[in-house]
Formats: structure tokens, sequence, C-alpha cells
DNA sequence: TTGAAAGCGCTAACAC
DNA sequence: GTGTTAGCGCTTTCAA
């Protein structure tokens, strides 16, 4: 069955590709087709089964209704569930989505990228990777819509949603010190990257504003890229190093999947032994035993934003930068 | 800063956009174009930061380079898994993934499809909702390449890769017959999904070859879209109805976690009072306490020779329907 | 060796 | 009210 396209319903009906045109795009009214060549058309497009190429009309037209959705782990439940927030949010204005995963590698990030924009996005929701910042910065300039989540760049002035992370971590810390723990470690991951060094920064003024000093063995910096099993290594060994450590804040949430996994395996018990808290939800935190506090992000609700950054800007080319920073929330629950 | 095409290399180096298509393309030694003119053009393109419009070439050739995959819900962590390999591996083959989930809703699915073939996909990789069959037959019908997967309709003859879930479920039951378990129960989903079948009937024969019999009773069929909520509260009155049950048989990831949750909030005690297995795996089945055997699917190996598929499809034309199975693997934990 | 020109399917300014 | 026509950016046949 050979693909029909516009011309055939105009061969079909008698007339011009034209009123074929002003018909399918709804502008008969406007054009003041008369209301029988009208249904003449649609009957003929609905009999052809006739499907507009999107493609065709996204060159004609320059906007492809697609936006582009830069992740780095689409199998991290985080960017799953923002993945599904962003595109059903998407869906509402007529937008497709089309997302890939960095994988936390820059090159692959950079070729992502570069391929996207070769597709003609509409626009671009990224959680970037440290090495995205000049092509962002190209993006910019370009003036193409641009959300940034999750993390940003400081020196580079674009839209972005976030939570605040420092407060967050501020507060999961001032709970952890609430409940009587003495000494608190933190563990997080080994990188420059803003949300990542906000955590960190709430976590060491927390600290020193009730008083506690923070010496480096209390807080392990794992390497970004490890796999999953060295990562609980590393943390085993650092909990050995410091027994009398008796709470840990994780900064994000697989880290503290490996941090429980070490713990288990270290023969600690989480909340007798060790207070636990973690930035991001899992289902392990929720379900497991015992359950884990977690400083849990409105995923839903930055995704929404995030869209609606988007729209705004490609519709009414409002090039106003808008950084918008979100409330997390602290769930508590056993282990603290 | 407007877009550059070639039609401004052609004016900057002083020639036809014929030859700048040719250079561009790899074709200067085919078609025998000076080495001279070749790295002007090439110089050229650089200079402007030239980036070759997909759309265009795709309205072009016919070929988008890109694939559609909808699956049902993308934040579930097996589809998560899934897209992650189904992308990584199109990557390889210079194909681009766009995604969409049905959230198992028949109508939303019908206009994702729609959708994903006006923008010209290349192919379809599809873990189908029932009321897909129809327009599947159509795809299958205009010879587009498509490739189910996890789940697939008898009556309609196209590619798919699955995993052997009866022989998934009959090992299962098998191993909580082998471990002593008495009265082993089911809960499953009340769908006509092949998938959900396979799993229901591996495990009634496994049953009744071990002259096990199988009362109604023993067996939950949850409804297909209710909250995670209220599926906790079925599984919960379930097991209240039936205290003799010591064993159970989850037929996929959600429920088991859901039963997890029910069967803590019951006062029972996982492995002493009652034995859990459950399709599909979890990281709380992984690293919960206690953790939760498994009969794991070969994700990667799926996602990637769906993509191998999909492409022999679309490159060699070749029309043989190709229908892959992979055997599961049952991954043994306390719970059992 | 290189270029002219047609055309992929669609839109829209302009003409009649 | 409806049609002619140019053109979005690219590829490719055919001619020179």
């Amino acid at each position: 069955m050979a693909t029909v396209s516009i011309k055939d319903i105009a061969r079909e009906v008698g007339v011009s590709t034209t009123t074929v045109s002003f018909v399918l795009n709804g502008k008969a009214r406007e054009k003041r087709i008369s209301e029988e060549l009208k249904d003449k058309v649609l009957s003929a497009a609905q009999r052809l089964n006739y499907r507009p190429n999107q493609v065709a009309r996204g060159l004609r037209t320059g906007q492809s209704h697609t936006l582009g959705l830069i992740v780095e782990d689409i199998s991290n439940p985080f960017f799953a569930h923002l993945a599904r927030h962003v595109e059903h949010e998407a869906d509402k204005y007529g937008y497709t989505v089309m997302f890939c995963s960095t994988e936390n590698d820059d090159k692959k990030a950079a070729g992502l990228l570069y391929m996207l924009r070769h597709r003609q996005m509409d626009g671009f929701i990224i959680i970037p990777t440290p090495g995205m910042r000049q092509d962002l910065c190209e993006l910019v300039a370009e003036q193409k819509p641009l959300v940034l989540v999750d993390r940003y760049f400081p020196d580079v002035d674009t839209c972005h949603v976030t939570v605040d992370n420092y407060m967050g971590a501020h507060d999961a810390v001032k709970l952890l010190i609430e409940k009587k723990y003495q000494k608190i470690g933190l563990v997080t991951l080994n990188s420059t990257q803003t949300q990542m060094k906000e955590r960190e920064l709430g976590y060491l003024e927390a600290m020193s504003e009730q008083g506690r000093p923070v010496t480096p063995e209390m807080t392990l910096h794992v390497p970004f890229d490890t796999s999953d099993e060295q990562t609980v290594g590393t943390i085993m060994d650092w909990l050995a190093r410091n027994p009398e450590i008796d709470a840990i804040f994780f900064t994000t949430n697989y880290l503290g999947v490996a941090g429980l996994d070490a713990i288990r395996r270290s023969g600690r018990k989480i909340k007798e032994d060790l207070g636990v808290i973690c930035f991001d939800d899992s289902i392990l935190f929720r379900l497991g035993s015992p359950t884990v506090t977690a400083i849990v992000q409105p995923i839903r609700e930055m995704g929404r934003q995030a869209v609606r950054m988007i729209i705004d800007m490609i519709q009414k080319k409002q090039d106003k930068v808008v950084k918008q920073t979100f409330a997390p929330v602290i769930v508590e629950r056993e282990s603290t």
C-alpha cells in the first residue's frame, strides 16, 4: 500500500492541493471553502486512509513538535520517573519526546546532542554531564529553547529547574542531630556537579552550625564511574575505618542502595547501630526493612515545569531566563 | 545565527549544491571530484559550522534513521532497562530511539502509534497493549518493520522476542515444591496477555504434574488498572482468606512488590511462614531483607535482539518472521 | 569532473 | 472560494 499524500486526495476530489491542505488544517472556514467541498475532501482523506507526513510538515514549518530529553541514565528510577512525567506533560501540548541517556559519558552526551540538533528538536530538556558546558553555551547563543534539570552550570545563563539541594541536605543533617546521632558521616560522589556540591555544602554547614566537627575521614567521596560492586566495597572499607560513625547521609539514591548493602555485609544494624538518610527515594527505602528516611524531590512537578518552560519558550519565543527551585520533602522512616 | 545549508556552502565555494552534497556524503572519490575542490568544500563546511538537516534528508531518502519504541510504563524498571538496552544497541547502528509509554491504556497506545507512524519511524519495537491488535495487523500488512517484545498476539504473524514464560513459571513452582512448601498460591493479573496466561499455565500444569490440587481460592487475579494501594489491600484480603497457603508465586514484579508489602502488613514472615517467588527482578528482591527469589529475564539480550531484528528487516527488507524465545533464569534467594 | 533540475510532502503568499 | 506556485534542505538522475 503506497503512502497517500495530499496530492492523491486532491486528484481524487478534483481540487488543488492547496484546498486540501486548508481543509486538513482546519482553515476551511477561515478560507471560506464551501461546506460541500470540505466534506468531500474530508471523506476522501478518510477513505484513502490519509496520514499527514510530519517530517515534510516539519521541514516546511520548521517545527518538529518534538522535544529532546537527555538524561543521565534512564534505568535510574529518578530519571525514569522524570522521563515519564516529561513525556506525559509534553503529550498534553501535542509534543513528542525523543529521549537519550548519556550514561554519564561526556563523549556520548556530545554525540547525542549533536544528533538531536540535526533532527530539528524544537527544544531541549537536559540533565547535563560536566563536559556539556561548552555545547550548552552554543545552544543558548543560538537561542534554542533549553531547560536544564537537576543540575546546572553557575556560569551558563540558562533556564533550569532544580530542587533546593542545600536545604534538603541541611535539613537531613539537622534531623539526624535531633535524633541524637553523634557522629554523622557523608557518602557522596566525587563530582563537581552543582547538585552534589550543594548537598555536600548543606551537610558541612549544618554540621558546623551545630558545633559538630567534620574531619576528612568522615566524608567519603566515591569515584564517579565505578561498578556497583566496587562502590559497595569502597563503602565497606570506609565503614571499617570509621567504627565510631553512627549515622550516614548518602547524597544520591544509588549510593544509598549500595550503602545499605555495604552496611548489611558489614554486619551493622541500621537504626540501632547506624542512622541512615538518603537524598532521593527508592523502592528499597520505601519497602525494604527497615525502611529508610529519604529526601524526596517532587519529580512530577519538576518534569511538568520543565516542559511548560520549554513550551513557553517555543511558543512565545520568550527569552527570559527562568530559574526555578522546588523544595524537597523529608520522608521520615524507620532508619532515623 | 541563521542555519546554514549546503546552498550556503555552495555559494561560498562557488560550486553547485550537487558537488557539495557529493563531497559531504563521501562520494567525492566515486564521482571523481578533484581533491582540491573537495578540500575547499570540506573546509567551508567546517568554517560555516554546517550541520546537515536530517529532517530534510529523511524526507528525501524516506529513511528517518529513527526507531519507535512503545513500552508499557517507562518507570517500571523492567521496561526502563529494556529501553536502555534498546537505545544502546540502536546507537551502534546509527539509529535513534523515540520512546513512549502506553500506561496500559489502549487509547493512548493507539494515539502513540499513530503519531510515531506520521513521524516516519523506520521500524517499531512494541510492548503491545491488548487493544493494539488491529493496528499492529495494519502495520504488518504495510510491511513496516515491527518487533513485539515481552508479549504477542498468537493470531498476528509478527516477529517477537519473548522469554519462555511457561518454563519460568513451571520451574518456579517446581522449586517451591522441592523446598517442601505445601500449598502454593498464585497471584497474577486479570489479563489476557500472552505472557500472563503462559505464566499461569506454567503454574497450573506444574501443580497438576506434582499432584497438587489447585482450588479457585488459591489463585488471585488482581485487576489490571488499580492503584498500588488497592493492590496491596486486595492481596491482604486474599491472604487473610487463605491462611493455609504457605507459598506464593507472583507473576510480575510490581505484584511481587505489592505482595511483600501486603505480607508484612499482614504480620506474616517471609520464608519461615511463607515462601515467595516472583517473575521479574526488583532491587527490593535483590537487596531487601529477606531477599526474594526471582525469575529473571535476560533483558539486555532481549533488547539487543529486538534491535537487531529490526535493523535486519530495515536493511535487507527481509520479511521472514522470526520468533525468538529466551530462557529465563531462576535466581534463588532467601525467600525460598 | 561538475552542474541543472526534479522531486520528497507539505504550507502559504499571492493571484484570479 | 479556489488554484498557481515557490520553496523548506537535501539527494540523485541525467546531461554537459
